[in-house]
DNA sequence: CTGTTAGCGCGTTCAC
DNA sequence: GTGAACGCGCTAACAG
């Protein structure tokens, strides 16, 4: 049972179906007669005009554009999400954005697959995935520009850097300054598949501090779960009752540092007095919450993965965009000199 | 200069069309000598397949859902925007979400008749905008099925309704029965565009409970100005200026409450203990800073709002979502009894 | 006013 | 292996 197309409505309606083009798009002057008989037509049939040969007839080029990206539902990627619109701006005609949002590994191959294969896009940006030889051939054959929002660029595709190890070193080396030689790091679980892997970047930053500094590294100290405020507020509380606790706790994300917080005020401690904090985003919610963290420009690493490539796109009206600012650590009022 | 066809390329690679096919879906065999001369061909042309051609021809009906909203870079958008993922899934073959950000209402009108003209559309959702009759008709036109989240809701169309007037007496109501008599409106300028009017229903309901318990309404413990907490920061600093100044302050959005509550703050001011606050939307934001509110329930009506266009898609596939629960006050701790 | 015809660009048969 | 038709569903231009 395909679809019904104009074809099987002329004939219900007796009429051409030059005639029922022109009443749906009620153009041209067609009698009333006529058009109701159409219009009758249509409704039997339940017809709906198929919109991908409408455009291959007018000769309209969709111009999409299409952003993959996981965890679409996290401040994080919803603030760069946010950088990247600004970027797309109101030109006129606009492009439009297509949200491709991979929640399984599994899938995100199928995805790009499907992309490549039945997708509009004039382009794609890919935010925190890895680009693999095969999917680069599929995009360029397809003729899709894409550029990569990554921690691991490298040559073979335009792409905006990012440094999870690196600034991970800055926020535990401004723990350590202070004065801490007992750091926590509560972050997600590692992951096994294809994803980049934050949480081991950040915990690389994390260790390399620890061994620059000759201290102590204790696997107790390091909690690994499921992303989110309330897992991270569970991995607290285990690691304040463990027999030496930690006088500091680098967290991954700025959402689990809140969990952190909480649950060592929970405990009765107080931060940062008792223990100092620091996050990893600079999500907006952190400047209201005080929350020491890192600021790796979240919406400006989302603007300038697509100014990038609309610069690709079009390149007499969009210029080069400006590097991404460095990773910086922003002090707040969860971290103190330890006691 | 329309671009080149795989017509073009075949004549310039001296090969028939079916063979510039193969190429590029890098199917069949094809001697490698008629390939690279079918590839070098390609390359001098800067040829790209049409996509759309290509769907039509392979018989794909685009899948693709569109979410007209306006304002996306602020929170509560996007927590709905998190709920119409959610309701989306990860169907197979999924439908794919294309983002139309109204930023300009004059804009608004282009942009609908833009999707109705060219956009591969199966459903569309708009959230929190007016639907005329006309735009309805183009709708129904073009096939693209739509559902509305709104607060202006009728029978013409399907629409998951939303009650700001009645969500923002609420707010008042709770500031008046724990003794407020001086109470301020911190929100949006009107627009006098064809928006829907967010700021001005809040009013609304803000000037009902008023009326309804005989306080006086101030004009000068009114004040609107543009959205965003730096705003409603020096907004509120000019509200604690006024000689005779108010004891409560109920904002129309959290973001512009805790604008709110930093100003009464650096004022010297505490909160609740001097001023209490009420703000509303209960984004995630506002459980992390003690914030009392309206839950407005933004995930689940976005949530809701793509259920309901699902089932209106595919019936067998998708039930008939559960209706949107009541406005709610959430107390935290920035309302206080009046000293 | 209305039926017919010729494309839109590409995938997919067929014969060669 | 490869070229040349045919058709996807629709719009536009042309006759009537």
């Amino acid at each position: 049972m395909r679809p019904p197309t104009i074809k099987d409505v002329a004939a219900r309606a007796g009429v051409g179906i030059g005639t029922v083009s022109r009443v749906i798009n009620n153009s041209a002057q067609v009698s009333d007669d006529t058009r109701q008989r159409v219009l009758q037509a249509i409704q039997d049939l339940g017809f709906r005009p198929n919109t991908v040969a409408r455009q291959l007839s007018q000769g309209v080029n969709a111009q999409n554009l299409g952003v993959v990206l996981s965890y679409i539902s996290h401040y994080s990627f919803m603030e760069r999400l946010r950088g990247v619109q600004l970027a797309i701006g109101q030109k006129d005609p606009p492009f439009e954005l297509i949200l491709y949002n991979i929640m399984s590994p599994r899938r995100y191959d199928d995805q790009i697959r499907a992309i490549t294969r039945q997708a509009t896009l004039a382009g794609l940006l890919i935010i925190a995935l890895p680009v693999s030889l095969q999917q680069q051939k599929a995009l360029r054959d397809s003729g899709i520009q894409f550029v990569a929002i990554s921690d691991h660029c490298n040559d073979s595709y335009p792409c905006v850097g990012l440094d999870n190890v690196g600034a991970a070193e800055l926020a535990v080396e401004h723990l350590v300054a202070l004065g801490h030689r007992h750091i926590a790091y509560v972050g997600d679980m590692f992951k096994t598949e294809h994803y980049f892997a934050t949480s081991q970047d950040r915990h690389k930053g994390f260790s390399h501090v620890l061994k620059r500094h000759e201290l102590e590294y204790r696997p107790q100290w390091v909690r690994l779960g499921l992303h989110g405020r309330d897992e991270a507020y569970a991995m607290t509380r285990d690691l304040l009752n463990l027999d030496e606790r930690p006088t500091a706790v680098f967290a991954m994300s700025d959402v689990q540092a809140l969990g952190v917080i909480s649950a060592v005020q929970d405990a009765g401690l107080r931060v940062p007095h008792d223990v100092s904090v620091i996050g990893f985003d600079d999500i907006e919610l952190s400047a209201y919450t005080g929350l020491t963290t890192i600021r790796q420009h979240l919406e400006d690493s989302g603007r300038l993965g697509m100014e990038t490539l609309l610069h690709l796109l079009r390149p007499d009206e969009y210029s080069a965009p400006h590097p991404l600012p460095a990773p910086k650590l922003i002090v707040r009022q969860t971290t103190a000199p330890l006691r």
